[in-house]
DNA sequence: TATGAATGAGCATTCATTCAT
DNA sequence: TATGAATGAATGCTCATTCAT
């Protein structure tokens, strides 16, 4: 009997570890290429498996893609929610949120533009996909909540972060949610350039520049 | 003669204007899909045109794309400059612009989205694209530039405003630069929020956060 | 291991298999059609496979087209080459080129003609298809050379054979190479008659037929 | 009256000329790519019409191909048909005829091989031409008829010419026809050498060395 | 009449997905 | 279970032909 369950333990394990390995497979290829000129043939190349495997672990290329952008996120809402914890000022979070985020940007580099990807293109994926298979009994509607639910998780942490910051008398009293959005989207929006290159900027140098102007703005004092 | 020369003008006009009403079809259909899953066959039916005949107006999908674009940019660009030009204070120049690439974002949707897509999926359009014409005499290697210099006068633009306030006063002694990739990631993340969807801001609304925000930034005053 | 071994045997062979089965097919389209009016739908409906198939295969139709030329020449060369060999005079030799080649034309009755297709309708094709495919890596510029080189090898064994019969004082001191172009051109006018029909000659026929004017002009002799 | 028929006269004349300035574009055009890789655009382009216009003078791309080949055997027919009228021996008038055919030739290179594509080839672009017009009431099936009665009379000449040189004692008893076949065949598998390039022979050359091979053969005298 | 513009039908090629072993 | 092979459904692009002026 413990024969059988280390058995079936280790084979599970050992398909969790195919699953997370074609996984780290595919965000790079979608990274590189986006989601549409990435190719089944590209991802089971980069993940050494045959093309026909993938298919064992995931549904179709779209399952995979959403597994990806779902594991980024939830690796962001471990992290935010941790430094939320932490017994320091409401600054010194943001500044934290700040270069943690901005580091996982770094990293994963394209992956953060595909997450931000237009609603409709997302929508799109989803409709074609679900299009294409109308005849066919299995879709998977949930995905998309998930999704939703862990970006709204992320961006309630922050709002409570603020929210101290606005109790402690570190920050204005401004709207809570307006200011977590704004936060966001200072570093989605930094982050997120385009084909356009500024200058390249350092994480420690981005951290800072970001914080200063979330927390200053560009008014001169005392003139407000 | 008179009347030759009329009927040039004539079909001259109607060539310019189905060029644009392909050109807005294409913008339409590329900012519900993205670049990949848009199909030339999208943009004809959006354009009430036979596919065959968008090709006599654009060489290739990429073109169209480009073309696309570029108008986009361009729009942007001369609005800037004459927001500039103005005989109103810096603060007032950034809110015109705020509220103007705000309105613009506003009516263009998702066509902006599309801009920010990857740097590498466009990277990768391009190379496949130029490789794919390489043995054709007429190419456009000028676009990507046209492109650039584009975004990067709107960016010196923001520049000399922001310079402008630093001289009268108005704003903190801040690297120009800075600032601007700063006011610019500030739009950008702001109106090019993923599949999250806040609450729904209006325009006026916006246009006083951002400025807000990007003036006094969250920290209590007196405090820095 | 065995049992292994006999598998990718197996496996391998039906891949070879299948290769054959799909340039039969592709021959019987490309001989009907010529290589533009031939499309890869039809080639993939006479071979029974779907077109995706084919391309499994071979990439391109090209390369299709080609591998179906190479075949005809190696086949040629090689049975021209044991002819040389035996142990037969230089005339009865030049018979059983004639015949030969007459029965190969005759199996592959359109094919030959397609060989004999248009030098720049060749060159087109190739160009066409080598600038298509400039910008990946793998090409086949050996493929023309392989070509050329059954070519050249075809034609200088029969110089041999004609060589042979001059020293043997079986044949007139004529130019070596102007005479073994004359046999090809010979055997090549004969049975690439276009969409002219005379008389159907059949092959042991047309054999005496051929070498008898080959040998013997229609000049009656003495007057020469 | 009189002004009204130069005029229709003039226009006739005009049609004509126009049609046949139509015709030498298309040849040109036929023969640098053949019948498939030719467009209507690149016979247009050539023929400085617009491509619309060529509708008005000839059906179809088939049509203009006929017409094409068509004007070509009627100038060979004439040619032949005088050089046998003329009062040389035969062996003469079969040099005169080498003479001109491989001038011919030379001139309008490419062009010879189009005619003798494949006569499934030729069928196939009629069946594919007349299936995809099934609806429309106008077809051309005499073409390939004239087409065909003019390759005979051109067959029958020669034929006639060799009878005469039996009968003046200057060819062998030769079947008559099977003569005519092979000087075609020689003339065309000559000139008619497909991606294969011998060395270059210039026109007089390659007269003397057809004349002399399909007079006399290789077999030494004395010997058969 | 001549022509610029419009288009339906195709075609080579690709790719997500399924099948058979 | 893992995978090589097979394929249906696209997709960008072309071209002979028609239409409207």
């Amino acid at each position: 009997m413990k024969k059988k369950d280390l058995r079936l333990e280790r084979k599970k394990h050992r398909l969790e570890e195919n699953k997370m390995f074609i996984l780290q497979a595919a965000e790079t290829v979608f990274a590189q290429k986006g989601y549409s000129l990435a190719t089944m043939d590209d991802i089971a190349l980069e993940a050494q498996f045959s093309k026909a495997t993938l298919y064992r672990y995931y549904k179709s290329k779209r399952e995979v893609f959403f597994e990806v952008i779902l594991n980024s996120f939830e690796e962001v809402r471990k992290k935010t929610a941790k430094i939320k914890l932490k017994k320091i000022t409401a600054e010194e979070k943001i500044r934290e949120l700040i270069f943690y985020i901005s580091t996982y940007y770094h990293k994963k580099k394209n992956m953060a533009r595909i997450l931000y990807m237009e609603r409709s293109v997302m929508r799109n994926i989803l409709n074609i996909d679900i299009k294409k298979h109308l005849s066919h009994s299995t879709q998977h509607p949930q995905i998309p909540n998930e999704f939703k639910e862990n970006m709204e998780e992320i961006f309630n942490i922050i709002c409570e972060i603020i929210k101290e910051g606005i109790e402690s008398g570190e920050f204005r009293k401004v709207d809570v949610r307006d200011a977590a959005f704004i936060f966001g989207a200072l570093l989605r929006g930094f982050h997120f350039r385009g084909p356009l290159r500024g200058r390249e900027y350092r994480i420690k140098e981005s951290t800072d520049l970001l914080l200063n102007f979330f927390l200053y703005g560009i008014k001169k004092k005392g003139k407000a």
